[in-house]
RNA sequence: GGCCUCGUAGUUCAACUGGAUAGAAUAUCAGAUUUCGGCUCUGAGGGUUGGGGGUUCGAAUCCCUUCGAGGUCACCA
């Protein structure tokens, strides 16, 4: 039983004793640093049940625990905090218990399973900033729910279809003489991406020469024969020409491919992969069901509504009046279709950017009113958008930031700040690189990361890879430093100590790492790994505290030296581990 | 205009989801160290948590109001 655990059972059934009365809950929380004790509990709440001084009731609970519990030493109060102090033994038996123990905090995989979908591009450009973000977000959410237990299937809804890509294609055919990303050297995703760019200087070309012969603007934007001609290509692609289609297969091809890459540079991955192209029909026959069901109605013109004003939002369309879906329709039946694909799961996550919050919260709403049991445990994973020191993204300025671009600058950052360190001399050039890389990304991941989803960032390369200060390279420098520690300390790893005075350092390393599997179930409850995040900052900071005052391997005894390297081997652990969430890697050296 | 989110040291972020004197990092300043205006230590200053009201033993956190930033209000996705 955890501590707090024992704890509570033993206030509750002192506090009855002492008071004949009944405490449903014991609120605790970890002790200030500026008093003593290890672990606090909290007196207002109980003053509802029974009215007296707080003081003298933490007194008297307080000598209870000492009398009766083995683990408590001894307590003071403090206002209405009662603070106990816990023997040291129980923290060496706490350590001794999990210092071999590979994965601790992680929970072992039940029949639960969680569906998270992220990334869910376009297929007209490259990857961006924002996906970053996305692709990170999305990751690291599923990686923590699979370490607070759940199976998790990692799944995205990619974008194929629309106008947007028969702009590319169609800029292509016309001015592409045949180019392939072999060809032109470039990776899928740009080429096409650069039609894209390529479409849209014709497209105001055009529209510039009809204003220039008199046409209205408005006019001008719906006349502008590219705009016509792409507009036919989708219709014609709706209806199979196999011209059309064979050509927005190779180009998506070429897109997959680039796409592939960036995914593997980022080091993320998926379980399925979903197509617009596919699902686009799906959820219309839920439709009728929810018309039968009364869930939605008919207008004259036949289009199909749900009305959500009772539940202070307004109409909601979900089928034309010709018939055909629109987004919404899509992704109900899109959300019905991966619950069959997938029967053991029980929810969904969906990672996309918060101005489609609204858009989420209809769709839901709309399952629930539909019966789906599982409905109710659906989540859209929201997060702010990334601004930069020079302003807002915006994609038709030209001030986006290419996510490939933007590895290769991290990693030459952390390439240059290492050599003015100068710590990797005397390794080969191959090692260099992938260490620079680890550095690289581990400063962009964390520095994403660690900010909570629903808030903008402020994203600055050159503070991110800094080697000081709440950064992924200083966590990873410390995790390598403690590697170095213990190649050189060579130690005995089954010595087993139960009677010792533990330095004060030591306890608190003990205490940090013993919060670990609190903070993974919190990550997952709350989806976000920012907890995970400043909780590994706080574990270094501990252990860097712990460094600077204690001397591992030139400990006085033997005793005392297996047990700090055994701590700072722990605490090696619990990093790799807490990063992995986060999808960050930790380099041996640095 | 309606609805949603956010607002915390100069800056970037925390604050165990209502708990003790709101913490880190970074920048700034002052000392120590010194082939160096660099690196590394030590310390200091820096806050009416945008403003105002309320709820209670207790509020950055919950409620109301006001200001500011952003998003969203398509038979686009």
């Amino acid at each position: 039983m955890s501590l707090q655990g024992t704890l509570s059972h033993h206030i509750k059934t002192g506090f009855s004793r002492l008071y004949n009365a009944e405490l449903n809950t014991v609120e605790f929380q970890s002790t200030r640093k500026e008093f003593e004790g290890d672990i606090t509990v909290v007196l207002f709440p109980m003053l509802r049940v029974i009215k007296m001084n707080p003081v003298q009731l933490g007194e008297s609970l307080g000598q209870y625990l000492v009398d009766n519990v083995a683990e408590v030493k001894g307590f003071n109060v403090v206002k209405g905090f009662l603070n106990i102090v816990i023997e040291d033994h129980y923290f060496i038996n706490f350590f001794n218990a999990i210092k071999d123990e590979d994965k601790f905090g992680f929970v072992k995989e039940d029949t639960n399973a969680v569906i998270v979908e992220y990334s869910s591009p376009n297929t007209n450009k490259p990857l961006h900033l924002g996906h970053v973000r996305n692709n990170l977000l999305g990751y690291s959410v599923a990686e923590i729910l699979k370490a607070s237990g759940k199976k998790v299937y990692k799944t995205q809804i990619i974008n194929d279809r629309g106008i947007h890509i028969c702009k590319s294609m169609l800029a292509w055919k016309r001015y592409g003489n045949n180019e392939s990303p072999a060809s032109a050297g470039l990776k899928g995703d740009k080429l096409v991406g650069n039609y894209y760019v390529k479409f849209d200087q014709e497209y105001k070309k055009e529209i510039a020469d009809l204003i220039a012969n008199g046409v209205s603007e408005a006019d001008a934007k719906k006349q502008a024969p590219i705009l016509i001609e792409a507009q036919e290509m989708l219709v014609k692609w709706e209806a199979g020409n196999e011209e059309v289609v064979s050509l927005w297969k190779m180009m998506n091809g070429w897109v997959y491919e680039g796409f592939e890459i960036s995914y593997k540079n980022l080091g993320v991955d998926f379980d399925s992969y979903y197509y617009e192209s596919d699902t686009y029909l799906l959820g219309k026959e839920f439709v009728t069901e929810g018309i039968n069901s009364e869930v939605f109605f008919v207008k004259e013109d036949g289009s199909v509504w749900c009305d959500l004003t009772e539940d202070g939002l307004d109409e909601k369309i979900v089928l034309r009046a010709d018939g055909t879906a629109v987004y919404m329709t899509q992704d109900i039946g899109t959300a019905i279709q991966r619950i069959k694909d997938y029967p053991d799961a029980s929810g969904m996550v969906y990672t996309v950017g918060n101005e489609q919050d609204y858009h989420f919260k209809v769709l839901f709403l709309i399952l629930k009113k539909l019966g789906f049991e599982w409905a109710k445990n659906l989540f859209h994973l929201s997060y702010g958008m990334v601004d930069l020191p020079s302003g807002k993204m915006k994609s038709r300025e030209g001030t986006v930031v290419d996510a490939d671009d933007l590895i290769v600058e991290m990693t030459t950052t952390a390439q240059e700040i290492s050599q003015d360190l100068g710590k990797l001399d005397g390794y080969s050039e191959g090692e260099k690189q992938d260490i620079y890389k680890t550095i690289g990304l581990g400063a962009l991941k964390y520095f994403i990361l660690k900010v909570d989803p629903k808030k903008r960032i402020l994203f600055n390369p050159k503070e991110s890879v800094d080697f000081q200060g709440n950064t992924g390279p200083f966590i990873q420098y410390t995790y390598a430093r403690i590697q170095a520690i213990l190649r050189k300390a060579n130690f005995d790893a089954s010595a087993m100590l139960s009677d010792m005075q533990l330095h004060p350092k030591e306890k608190e390393l003990i205490k940090q790492l013993q919060l670990f599997p609190e903070v993974i179930q919190q990550g997952a409850t709350n989806h976000s790994p920012a907890l995970i995040a400043n909780y590994t900052y706080e574990l270094v900071k501990e252990f860097n505290s712990f460094y600077q005052n204690v001397s591992i391997l030139g400990a006085e005894k033997q005793s005392e030296k297996v047990f700090r390297v055994q701590l700072a081997n722990a605490v090696a652990n619990t990093i790799k581990n807490a990063f992995g969430l986060l999808g960050i890697a930790v380099p041996e050296r640095m």
